[in-house]
DNA sequence: CAGTATCCATTTGGATACTG
DNA sequence: CAGTATCCAAATGGATACTG
């Protein structure tokens, strides 16, 4: 602890690791809810229970095995409940748990803001092209 | 515009489209923002201004080629402002807009909200990891 | 310094077919 | 109905080298 053969990278490397690795403790949890069917799920679900195909139906254009790993994803993490009822046929229901009803209300406020930006969101947009396009 | 040679699955289709693009206009700024460093740039960006490479040391982990990319996305956006002084060496510097500051204030209500939940999340993790190992 | 360009490995994601 | 399994196309992302 004294002398050191490698650089001062080692140390720098070192303090980046322990941000990344902290940022990344609820990086993946996060990614399972806004990523792009985890949102439309979590959307979906907040008008009350729905079974899988048709959740697969309201948030429309989604695969079956990626509303599968979604679902998978967020029932792992404790946002959404999974009901299965063993009859024949099989009839499952989705619904989210008080976490992923706070979660998704979060998520909300933000795609509300963002969606009241467009606008603003969409000028900006044709300013940078229209510099970038000289 | 009267004789449907088409099925009732045109119509169908044209209401998935429609729900899926009124959802998708916002879909794609929304990825910008919550994106992998999306997300990471803007957390960073809420201390200050920024250079380049001192935001890729702070966000730690991300290419050159990555963080370039968010930050036009983000920039295009509007959500930051980006400073380039025509200097040599250049110097450029990057900061979070007033919408961009609103937006990273309603991310990280998500972020903690869910760092919050962490326990319960792997607790989640466990039981259902349990539950399948069977 | 602040990027762009290129190449390549890995991941992602959808269509399809099949199972309980 | 509610998925799983498989295959394959496309997008993602990083390392590297180069430019203004």
């Amino acid at each position: 602890m004294s002398e050191a053969p490698g650089r001062v990278d080692d140390e720098h490397a070192r303090l980046v690791f322990d941000v990344f690795a902290q940022a990344c403790t609820s990086r993946v949890t996060l990614e399972h809810v806004t990523g792009r069917w985890g949102i439309l799920a979590m959307a979906a679900l907040r008008d009350g229970t729905l079974r899988f195909n048709a959740l697969r139906r309201r948030v429309g254009g989604v695969s079956e095995k990626m509303l599968a790993q979604t679902l998978q994803a967020l029932e792992r993490d404790g946002f959404v409940r999974r009901d299965a009822q063993p009859t024949i046929p099989p009839k499952v229901e989705y619904s989210l748990t008080k976490s992923g009803a706070k979660t998704a209300e979060l998520l909300m406020g933000l795609i509300d803001f963002v969606e009241s930006q467009m606008p603003e969101v969409m000028e900006a947009n044709a300013r940078y092209d229209a510099a970038k396009g000289l």
